[in-house]
DNA sequence: ATCATGTGCAACTCTGGAGTTGCACATCAA
DNA sequence: TTGATGTGCAACTCCAGAGTTGCACATGAT
């Protein structure tokens, strides 16, 4: 059984991770705000230092959420939309999955209650 | 007139910091597959404690993401995609956002590019 | 050249939460 | 009743990471 179904190593994960943080999110909304702001820029709108907010761009930038461009002596960071898009889709896949589980589950419940022999549930594999 | 575009305190924010943890969605894939079953037999496919197993569920369940109902002296928990369902769609709607304020600062970029006067970026309100 | 501004690195503190263990309480079976 | 199985609560350890400060280095302006 390896069970890989939803693919748990997926840059979905970093996603997950980097959206977890309330500061991360807050920073990528200013981000879609300001357009293409540095770290000093973006630690004046926030009630923490400039060194904090490198490091939350950082783990930003691993999940893919925003990248930074060096304009000579300044970082610009922008956001980008491609990772939280694929995560969405994933999400959603996945609620489809459980719905589809839930709703088979129900059927087998529901035909047990009418005293027939409740089947197997996993036989058959997609 | 606080941040109110993307609702920073909308049940999204739970499911978020739920989804955050690998356990937690190793929990979520397995209670998926598993249809209903008790915390006691989610440890058992599990390298931790029921204990630990509790308290992830207990967090699932703030997060709407899981529910349990009592069966005599057990505690069998079942999976909820609507939560998943409703950050999924709120993802989306995040990421259409950012593509939507991307194009429209490509297109001012471009703009002044071609020497004309760089027209102000935020005028026109929702 | 000098000064100012901004980034990058490193060490440090501190809190939240993941996981554990132990035990008390509740429920089903004999 | 007694014993077995399962849940619930509380105290505890431990570590990742959020945030800080200080300083060195790089770049633009004068």
């Amino acid at each position: 059984m390896t069970e890989d179904q939803h693919g748990d190593v997926s840059p979905v994960d970093g996603v997950l991770a980097a959206l977890a943080d309330p500061t991360r999110r807050q920073l990528l909304d200013l981000l879609a705000e300001l357009g293409e702001v540095t770290a000093t820029t973006l630690a004046e709108h926030l009630p923490i230092s400039r060194q904090a907010v490198v490091k939350h761009l950082a783990v930003l930038d691993a999940a893919g959420l925003v990248a930074g461009r060096r304009a000579g002596r300044e970082v610009l960071y922008e956001v980008r939309p491609a990772a939280l898009n694929a995560t969405a889709r994933w999400m959603s896949a996945l609620a489809s999955d459980w719905d589809r589980r839930l709703a088979t589950i129900k059927r087998i419940a529901e035909a047990a209650e009418r005293g027939a022999a409740p089947p197997d549930a996993e036989s058959g594999g997609s």
